[in-house]
DNA sequence: TTGTACGCGTTATCAC
DNA sequence: GTGATAACGCGTACAA
């Protein structure tokens, strides 16, 4: 492949020269300018990003670590930053870390040999005890759709957006509730869910129920007949994302059970999921643009110090969309 | 962040004992390699892979050009590759090109100037006319899930499968049939499709339709009813891809035409949807690890030329999975 | 305006 | 077994 030195042995200049004409910055004779510009554009010459990081400390590439590129919602995260970084000259280095803490410190280590200019990540915990070293890595850094203190993040509400949920259901008529998804973990919408219920007056412990991921496919009709024949009232499930949701949604039909007449159901992200399942799906939307856009803008403003010294906490609003699986 | 050279300092050798215990090529006395080991571990020396790359010309980087991160196949891919390279010490430089031709070829450069070792492609087209330029690029490539003649290519038969397709839902007592995708791009398991009919005696003209993808909205319904109006003859509808299929599945139930009694339909790709749909699709199995893991096999005998000169032609055998949207 | 010379962090080839 | 030293391809200060 050619290099600097190669474009100026052919054009009779020096590499300084090539170098400074292709830089822009200095003034070069038009002459002389054109001649190796011309050549540039024959020989296709493209600059070694390499060479350039070693000489000038500067990669031009993000890491980007996520918890699963498979998941649709974080594949469409992921598509936007690749956008938004590489029409700001970026590109993108990424790592699947399937949920493993291992997998994703190795990666860190990796990425860190690559002198990265910045870092976009989905962690897979956000606890502070677990995310501290990452305020240390070194390089700039900027957490994706996962709400922590002690870093630059871009999320959505996720509390707010669980108490919306519980809002509209139980305008909807329902008067007993489930929350499908992990209670504990990384997010708040759960939370959310429950304190507005507990709000509008209602038993968390009669009138509420947590399912778990693993457990839906065992445990989701026996409790939603259950509660429903105990006194046939409307069930309101909440679902923690839009393949959970869908899942959800297969197995309560599969039982018979109406929707959204016995059991409206609304799910998370808003991807192209919720649109195309039949009742169609009401769900949370999660603006993966502008998360994106977001992430990438305050990381190139992290990189080149346009910014003053205190961590960003961008939360966005999730917006409710009502379909037909909650009317 | 340390070199070797502070590490050197630090332990009072040189850079170069340093370089060769990192190594472990050269014989180097047990306590300097104790001494030296202690040091990097202590400081987390992460070796500058741009300057091993000038050096020594290898970034340990591949290039993934893929057409749509967001289609969930690809996503799959993507996973898979991502698997596969990194448990070989590469890692991904990722690119999108939302099937834009103009960005593939910026891409293309881009990756140039990061001297990636070697670039698995699914690119937007396979007409030679196209890819050629691609067979002088100049760095190892395999191009992924499309069937190339000029270059390293890993396929499933999508010949074979439309074959298989027609034959099963033949079986299943269909008469008429119709095909769901972009007839003239890319695959060949439309053109499968309709060899199979043919050979089965069916009448291409009047026993069979092609539908576009952007038409399905508008005409699957009313194409469906009329033919079954027609005297009541079973449909087989054979969609490209999983996400349509689900599209089509959804359309079809709305106008109250029952699946598989009236209109049995298969998609393809075996993604989750094709799972958890109701009633779940029958749909053609692509097997994405072993694709994933043929294609960085290749990529790296490619590179460090433990190959012979030959372009290889991987075609793997698809796998018709059938379902309850079928039987 | 242009060329020379140095440094970036490695690897690899020499001597000692 | 170890330490200088020359690449690798580029940016840039300095000199001309």
């Amino acid at each position: 492949m050619i290099t600097m030195t190669g474009i100026a042995k052919l054009t009779g200049v020096s590499q300084a020269t090539v170098s400074r004409v292709l830089s822009g910055n200095t003034a070069v004779d038009a002459r002389t300018r054109h001649k190796v510009l011309e050549c540039v554009e024959k020989c296709n010459y493209q600059p070694n990003i390499m060479a350039q990081s070693l000489a000038g400390n500067k990669t031009f590439l993000f890491g980007v670590i996520v918890t699963d590129i498979g998941n649709p919602f974080f594949a469409e995260i992921v598509k936007a930053i690749e956008e938004h970084a590489s029409s700001n000259g970026y590109s993108l280095i990424i790592f699947n870390t399937q949920y493993d803490k291992t997998r994703e410190k190795s990666y860190l280590d990796v990425l860190k040999r690559y002198r990265v200019d910045g870092l976009i990540m989905v962690p897979d915990s956000n606890e502070d005890e677990y995310l501290s070293p990452l305020a240390n890595y070194g390089t700039p850094m900027v957490i994706a759709t996962r709400d922590v203190s002690i870093l630059d993040c871009v999320v959505v509400d996720h509390f707010t957006a669980g108490q919306e949920v519980a809002k509209h259901l139980a305008q909807t008529g329902c008067k007993k509730f489930v929350y499908i998804g992990d209670m504990h973990v990384r997010e708040d919408k759960g939370p959310g869910f429950i304190s507005s219920l507990k709000t509008m007056g209602f038993a968390i412990n009669d009138d509420f129920t947590v399912i778990e991921e693993k457990e839906v496919e065992h445990t989701l009709t026996t409790t939603l007949t259950a509660k429903f024949n105990c006194n046939e009232q409307k069930i309101g499930v909440f679902v923690g994302n839009d393949i959970l949701a869908m899942e959800s949604v297969q197995i309560i039909q599969d039982s018979g059970i109406e929707i959204p007449k016995e059991v409206a159901i609304v799910g998370f992200d808003n991807t192209y999921i919720s649109r195309m399942l039949r009742p169609r799906l009401s769900t949370i939307e999660q603006p993966i643009d502008q998360i994106a856009s977001l992430a990438v803008g305050r990381l190139i403003e992290l990189i080149e110090g346009t910014t003053v010294d205190r961590t960003m906490h961008q939360v966005l609003a999730p917006k409710l969309i009502v379909r037909d699986s909650s009317k």
